[in-house]
DNA sequence: TTGACAACTTACTAACTAGTAAGTAAAATG
DNA sequence: CATTTTACTTACTAGTTAGTAAGTTGTCAA
């Protein structure tokens, strides 16, 4: 059983960990954000690692479980990939917030070895399905592209990631245009 | 004319940005490496956000000192193109860097402004480049891509500097993998 | 030789960091 | 009804943070 105040903290920690990144917040900012003592969240997080690896393990479950639902699992491949893009698009939308995979993954020589290792299983997972989706969409003859399927996911998930940061720097703009591209180089020529 | 020490701050200061982003890394970290106190890091760079902003500035200097230089300059579009690439690699070879550029963006919502402010100029001095760089080499028929340079370059930029990212946790086999698929994506095919 | 300046060190501070130990009030359990 | 457990608060600590003020030393120019 979750309790309120325990999802609020996991909330608040994803949304400051995508907003400000994972040394960028402390417990003290959570504590006075909900209203509670910075010993509650040591309550139910006792180290910043604990909370870290939470927050990661919640978003990979949450992946997983959309991933295996058949409201995705029976989309075409190109839906799953607009699917797919539009998590993205949403985070841009919502405060321009980053993947959490990029933020720790920068972060990642001056994070706890726990989190090092989240951060390690939820790439893969990413890029797993979306490896999966590509091939399965190149075999139907639904997208178009040289190379492994695994290269064109890994291409397509550091340019998804890599651009909600540069959309901070330049934009929401420069975000929409990595969308666009990549949906246009994956392209079935009309005709040769 | 640039003391030893301060020079040595900076080069300090670039690698630890690159290696544990700005919050990541504190004056008595470079103090304790370099020998000095870290009241002699204050004496150079009297706040965080100068010290922050010195290194960048010294980075787009860097960029465009090469940039403007005939080595650079004179090479075909694909040569400049690997050159590009080339910069990436060797900082995934140096203790698996990330971009400058990149690890600032990730951290843009808890960076000093003016921080924040040079963080844009770089991006943009990079996105510039690229993008005239594929214009010319689409032009001269060495590059195929649908779509206008400057959408191109947002994806190839933002994918390199997700790349070095995601390398942190799957392997520097993952950045080979998105340079390569970048340069197929852009080949232009033998016959029709 | 003197004086100014550059490049520091010594010694400090106030604010913030994650983390802990002990106490409390209410709810669940037996 | 008694007791245990849950979900906290109060009150604290040791360590780290960026930043400062005042003093020291060596170099260089007049």
């Amino acid at each position: 059983m979750v309790t309120n105040t325990k999802r609020a903290i996991l909330d608040l920690a994803e949304t400051l960990l995508q907003d400000k990144g994972f040394n960028g917040f402390s417990y003290a900012h959570i504590a006075s954000e909900l209203g509670v003592k910075n010993a509650a969240i040591h309550y139910h997080f006792p180290t910043k690692e604990d909370l870290g690896c939470a927050v990661v393990q919640r978003y990979r479950d949450r992946f997983q479980l959309w991933v295996n639902n058949a409201r995705v699992k029976d989309l075409s491949p190109q839906e799953k990939l607009d699917w797919f893009f539009d998590i993205y698009a949403n985070m841009r939308a919502d405060h321009g917030k980053v993947c959490i995979a990029g933020a720790l993954e920068t972060e990642f020589n001056s994070i706890p070895a726990a989190l090092r290792q989240q951060t390690e299983s939820l790439t893969g997972e990413l890029l797993a399905w979306l490896t999966s989706t590509l091939d399965e969409g190149r075999t139907a003859g639904f997208f178009q592209f040289n190379g492994q399927p695994a290269d064109k996911a890994a291409l397509i998930l550091s340019s998804v990631q890599g651009a909600l940061q540069m959309a901070r720097a330049l934009g929401a703009e420069k975000f929409q245009a990595v969308i666009q591209q990549n949906k246009q180089d994956l392209l079935v020529p009309q005709q040769a």
